[in-house]
DNA sequence: ATTTCATATGAAAAGTAATTCATATGACTA
DNA sequence: TAGTCATATGAATTACTTTTCATATGAAAT
C-alpha cells in the first residue's frame, strides 16, 4: 500500500462505535438488528458505520432472506489489536491508557 | 488495554502528516527542523503532530543540546504498518487502495 | 401488488480535529 | 545577560467527521 493511504485505513478504526461493532464481531458474525440492541445504538449510525468498516474491508457481509449478516475480517484485525494490547502494557503511561488510576500516568 | 480506548490510538495514526513523520523516522531519528525541511510542513504542524504521537508513544523523543530528537517506536509501529499493507495486498478492492486504476475496485 | 420487516442512503446540523499564526520557552553562545 | 536558534504552546479560524432524521430500497410474506 502506499505510504499515504495508511491514515484512510486508520481513520476507519479511530472511531468509538466503530470499534464497538468490531469487538463485537470478534465474538461471532451478527446481522445490523442485532448490533443495534446489542450496541443500543440507532440503527442508521449502525449502518453508516458497517459501511465504513466495509470500506476498508474490516468487515464483511452475506444476505440471509432480507437480513445482512456481518462479518469480521479476522486475519487482519485480530492481530492488529492484539499488537495496540501489547503495546498499551509496555507504554501504559501513554494517553491511550485512559484510565485515570494508572500509576505510571504523567 | 480497554476496548474502548483503540480508537484513541488509531485515531493518532489517522492523519497523513503524522503518517509521513512515522514513514520518515522509520528510516532514522530526525530533529523537527529535518522534519519541516524534508516534508515541507510548517514548524508548528510538524510539532504538534509530533506531540501526539508521544501521547501515544509512537514515537519519543531525546534532548541533544537545543534540539530534540524524534524516534520511532518501532517495536509497534514497524509491525504494525505491515499488516496493514498484507491486508492492502489482499483486498486491494477495499477504498484504503487509493489507486483508481486498480482493476478489483468496486 | 401491497404490506412489512430489515437495511441503506442523503443531506443538514452538530461535534471534533487540524491549521494557522503569534508568542512563549528553553538551551546554548557571545 | 542579551541574543539567537530550536522547539512548543494556545487560541481562533477553518476543515473534516459524525450524528440525526427523513426517506429509499429490497426481500419476503400476505
Amino acid at each position: 500500500m502506499k505510504s499515504n493511504t495508511y491514515h484512510i485505513f486508520f481513520s476507519n478504526l479511530s472511531n468509538p462505535l466503530r470499534i464497538s461493532i468490531i469487538t463485537s464481531l470478534k465474538e461471532k458474525e451478527k446481522n445490523v438488528t442485532e448490533l443495534v440492541k446489542e450496541l443500543k445504538v440507532e440503527q442508521s449510525k449502525v449502518s453508516h458505520a458497517l459501511k465504513s468498516l466495509r470500506d476498508c474491508r474490516i468487515v464483511e457481509a452475506k444476505q440471509k432472506g432480507k437480513e445482512r449478516i456481518y462479518f469480521l475480517n479476522k486475519k487482519t484485525i485480530v492481530p492488529l489489536l492484539s499488537l495496540i494490547d501489547k503495546h498499551a502494557k509496555n507504554f501504559c503511561e501513554c494517553k491511550c491508557c485512559a484510565s485515570k488510576t494508572c500509576k505510571k500516568r504523567k
